[in-house]
DNA sequence: GCCCCTCATCGAAATTTTACGATAGTCCCA
DNA sequence: TGGGACTATCGTAAAATTTCGATGAGGGGC
């Protein structure tokens, strides 16, 4: 994947979470972890139909994506949902629904595409 | 990638967004599409430092992941957000931070992490 | 000390993604 | 009719991802 310069920092980190995002085993780790609040590995790992191995890659990238947070207590793992980050994905999101530069939104332009 | 089982319609779909938007490129094209409400692939061929035939892919895949969309008037090819995805999306990003199903959200989560 | 449990990392194989040049289709203008 | 401008698709090579089994590291119980 070649390099985008001139690329801003939201849009950077954006791409680096929506990659981590990405894949359905992490999605459902994400959605786990909002419900259940806190996971060890071995839960994750009885939810998901992947090897131990996998899963904890998984936990790997999601964690370097800031995405979740995880303290590994000796024996046990901890992991739980980092909400700043979701958050600010979300706003992300609306904003580009409806930038907050331009006060039109891009109501003209899905009108333009008929 | 094996396919997860037991994964509902909503995260099935949000992987598959979140695959689609987990590349600078691809981001970069949403942004744009969302300050200048409609390009032609030209615009985006532009900004990029990628070939034409490489955007052309990627403005297929946002396509396919109904993150945009795209008419051909036989020569030119005008290309507009979908805003209901995004808008979708934000919302998907919202509930992961504060499930509507639990009024507590994650907040004791993220202490029980420390 | 020794074994078991839990988890992360390593190494390798299969698959997917990314990117490019080349090619083909469509429209417009001369 | 011919040429130029604009895009999409094809084929392909390089790079990244995904997955697994095997291995290693760290605690806890006997």
């Amino acid at each position: 994947m070649k390099t985008i310069e001139g690329l801003t920092t939201e849009e950077e980190r954006a791409a680096a979470i929506f990659r981590a995002l990405g894949n359905p085993a992490r999605i459902r780790i994400v959605t786990e972890l909002a419900r259940r609040n806190v996971c060890v590995t071995g839960d994750l790992v009885d939810v998901l139909p992947l090897a131990q191995s996998t899963v904890s890659q998984h936990l790997k990238v999601l964690k370097e994506a800031g995405i979740i947070r995880g303290v590994t207590d000796g024996d046990s793992a901890c992991y739980c949902l980092e909400p700043d980050v979701v958050r600010w994905l979300a706003t992300f999101c609306t904003d580009i629904c409806c930038p907050p530069e331009q006060g039109q939104g891009i109501s003209r332009a899905a009108a333009c595409c008929d």
